[in-house]
DNA sequence: CGCCCGCCTCAAACCGATTCGAACACAACC
DNA sequence: GGTTGTGTTCGAATCGGTTTGAGGCGGGCG
């Protein structure tokens, strides 16, 4: 009794013809009697039969198509992304598959390898990051010659890149606040499976060695990349903490967490900017709509997308093999209304000036 | 001069060995001699040789998936659809991929016929309408036997469905502004590609036939899907309208053109819910993250997805065919803040008592 | 009546890999 | 020198379809 899934021999025996007859049938070619094709169908129909597409002409290559893997489908930032990459790969003819890890590792390798053997032509992926640190899945590609990029930089793998420098950026967002005369200010970190994650709190933490700011661990906490994450992390850090026990500033793992943390606040009777300043990271759309416009860091995340693409397709369609490249793009600072100096800064009064300044270019 | 990609069998004429060692070269198994293993990997370099996946074992189910087809990647809606989806295709073993036609019916119509031939073991798919209504490819699927889910209707194609009552929930949310003692209302309506576009429109239409209110094909704004789309929508039609000729309430296809429209009304000095009240659909996670938090009308994305997923996996795993099967899901209606009674309710006397009423469930 | 031809159907080759038992070379052992 | 063993390579079968040229059958025509 086999327990396998019918196949076009057994409908052939089923119907008393040959393989050949059950595939024009399928395929609607050819002459085929209208009764047998009745009988085709009908055992097709008693076998529950289905075909397995890719069976025939095995070697032929099925519509042209690259796949990526993202961390959370309901990102926007990962949303754009995709977008820009899918606009690339449509202006090549390729069609663009997602499936999102949501941060596991052991989905983001099953999706890996699932693109792989369904015979995408290339491949986009942001490695999760794992306590283990196997990433056999990767070298695998390599091994196996398969063409991808990355979106985010992973240790010892080899493989085209396209990234934003986020230490640099996010050292420059917090710069921006100590020239507003911010003293004291917390990182609401992200999720623990994200290179951005480690390398934005890094660019936090360079900016406040180079300062007067002190930041220790406790000035870490961790909120995820949600607006719900930002929203609860909020709530619990501010909701009985002094007032001289609170920060003057926050910067964010990305907008949504910053979104999420402007609610909080509110809630709580904080004001933004004027009790605290808040900066969010990649400048979603979403940042110009809430009510209190959120001073953020662009990323170019549709460029990132079409060039990942880019770089990708050209990996595909090149006849030999061609040698890793990286990209970094550039981010900007942008100065909306969630930042502004911190209320005790006419105080000090060498800081005066300073603190009443607008912001401004970075001087060095 | 063969143009096709190098196969196995080319890799083993270059090294000068048989396909069975390349093969065990490729998957690291056996004992090859560590200088046969050098001819091979050379042959394979210089041919740029990127192995066939599925060819081996052609018969061998490869990894469990299912696909679904959104139709716009960086809307929240099927995010979370998505994300529903993914959750019921992990517990039983499946990995989700998604395709998203971003509207286009060309886009969707490859991306179901690639989904198909990648092998996967089955279908979400949400049709894109379009003028000649062609669905052929969602009947080819039938005829093909192959497993597959709607989540929006679409005429004569007898397959399994989840979806919302939508005409009904949109009827009841316009209703709600009638029990307001809204006399003037308009529809934001939403892109031409989606069933729900008409559905929605339907019902206020359906409403307002049964109400004093006149909603005339004037009271149609398109505005797209997205916060942009309902942001310039918005900006369009309030800007040089005289107050006399304005509606007191707008109704939007979803929550982002809602709180789109709402930016544009807070830039042109109208106020909500005083001067308008503004409706949305959906209800996402961002309606009460906003200035004003959106009433707005809860569509069970994640068990609309899981659900979608659940069916789809019976059909996948049944040994033999099971009739299509259909469920429409509850919508809710969720009052905040961003509907009231408008500011001339109180004038009509006879309509006094209802003006000042809190929103109450029909009596109906 | 015999021949030709069109309509159907089929057997066999094929696609690009994997898999496995057989075969070969060579060394060690009795 | 023959046997056994080990390390390496190969030939052939296989997966589930598609494709194609060959051939059986029956009807119309000369």
């Amino acid at each position: 009794m086999k327990t396998d899934r019918a196949t076009i021999t057994d409908v052939a025996r089923q119907a008393g013809v040959s393989k050949a007859t059950v595939s024009a049938v399928l395929n609607d070619t050819d002459a085929v009697k209208a009764s047998t094709r009745e009988r085709v169908l009908e055992a097709m129909q008693r076998l529950n039969y289905r075909p397995t597409r890719l069976a025939g002409r095995v070697g032929a290559r099925a519509t042209k198509s690259l796949g990526i893997v993202i961390k959370e489908i309901d990102n926007p930032y990962y949303a754009e992304v995709a977008l820009g990459a899918r606009a690339r790969a449509q202006d090549h003819g390729y069609t663009l598959v997602v499936v999102s890890s949501e941060g596991e590792y052991d989905a983001e390798r099953r999706a890996v390898e699932l693109l792989q053997s369904k015979d995408v032509d290339g491949l986009i992926a942001m490695p999760v990051l794992d306590e283990h640190a196997d990433l056999s899945h990767f070298f695998e590609l390599k091994r196996r010659n398969f063409p991808f990029v990355l979106l985010e930089a992973v240790r010892g793998v080899p493989a085209s890149l396209v990234d934003v420098d986020n230490v640099d950026a996010s050292r420059r967002a917090v710069e921006h606040l100590i020239d507003l005369g911010h003293t004291r200010i917390v990182h609401f970190a992200g999720p623990g499976y994200s290179m951005h994650t480690l390398e934005r709190l890094d660019g936090v933490r360079r900016a406040c060695s180079g300062s007067r700011l002190i930041f220790g661990d406790d000035d870490v906490v961790p909120a995820g990349a949600h607006l719900e994450g930002g929203y609860r992390a909020g709530l619990a850090y501010f909701r009985d903490r002094a007032p001289a026990d609170r920060p003057t500033a926050v910067t964010c793992y990305n907008d949504l967490v910053a979104i999420g943390l402007c609610r909080a606040l509110n809630e709580l009777g904080l004001r933004v900017p004027d009790d605290i300043s808040v900066v969010g990271f990649d400048d979603i759309a979403l940042t110009e709509f809430v009510p209190v416009p959120i001073t953020t860091v662009r990323v170019p995340k549709f460029r990132m997308g079409e060039l990942a693409a880019e770089m990708l397709i050209r990996h595909v369609e090149s006849r030999a093999a061609i040698p890793p490249q990286r990209a970094y793009l550039d981010a900007q600072l942008i100065v909306r209304r969630s930042t502004a100096a911190p209320a005790d800064a006419l105080a000090p009064p060498e800081r005066m000036g300073q603190a009443l300044a607008a912001p401004r270019p970075r001087s060095r």
